[in-house]
DNA sequence: AATTCGACCATAAAATCCCATTGAATACCC
DNA sequence: GGGTATTCAATGGGATTTTATGGTCGAATT
């Protein structure tokens, strides 16, 4: 199972790797933090233009301080991030803090984006899918889902 | 993490200084106040292009008073600085007190452009922003949760 | 003369690269 | 099918390189 090691070291799965890199040819992801929940979220690194548009959109002609406070939002904890041969990211100490993340760490597809959650957060917030909490603890136990 | 030391060198962060350099070239970035925050507003040098660019498209023909204060206002405190081999700047008096940048400092991507805060300020100004309060100090104390 | 700035070193810490090992999944062969 | 090679992902650890930052020294400024 993939995690973060004593060196702040995350590696990401392969298959993810390799979707992530036939979308847009770089050995790099964006990572930041979710809305709602305490895990992180990642895409490709076209989630900044994402971001940009979004905040063109929602802020057009508008730049009073109100658009500045929500792109620091948005933009101010994500970071992007280049992985190594060995597939493996490098959190920085906001990004570890965001999702809880020390040990082992739970990929989620997302459709479109995806989802890493501490294990221990993810079954906190889902503690009505027991579905969900016995496929993480299959995980945990070292395991195929 | 990156900071202002007693001679009042800020050291930009090694990966902003890349992105900067691929974007134009050039071994310096420009600073100025911003526009509703305590913070500093950093672009690299293409920005006074921008903003001639923009006073250009704004007063067309018209060379008269307003023009001349807009540019002030626009230009007036914003200063290019170059940064050395070990990528420093050295701040003036009057970045330095706009930014109350004594110590630490935080660099906030925000996609076209970047802001530097003072840590006390960023945090005041986000009282509302817990998430964020908490990302400002996980960088503080340079560890995880 | 005192201060400030700029170029240079020196050092500690952190990030990155590289190699070795583990282990699981798959392919192969009898 | 059972058992065995082979491949590749994940991970641990060491060596190397890069960053961040403190300091020194001389030139320039006032």
């Amino acid at each position: 199972m993939n995690g973060v090691d004593a060196k702040h070291r995350l590696s990401v799965p392969a298959p993810l790797r390799e979707t992530i890199e036939t979308r847009s040819q770089v050995k790099a992801l964006v990572l930041g933090p979710d809305e709602h929940m305490p895990c992180l979220v990642g895409y490709d690194v076209s989630y900044f233009e994402r971001i940009q548009a979004r905040l063109d959109n929602e802020f057009a002609g508008d730049f009073g301080p109100s658009r500045g406070a929500k792109a620091r939002e948005l933009f101010g904890m994500t970071e992007q991030l280049k992985y190594d041969d060995t597939g493996r990211i490098l959190l920085g100490p906001m990004l570890r803090d965001l999702g809880e993340l020390t040990g082992p760490a739970v990929f989620m597809g997302m459709g479109d984006h995806f989802q890493i959650w501490a294990p221990a957060l993810l079954l906190k917030h889902h503690a009505d899918n027991p579905r969900l909490a016995r496929m993480v603890n299959a995980l945990l136990a070292g395991k195929a889902a």
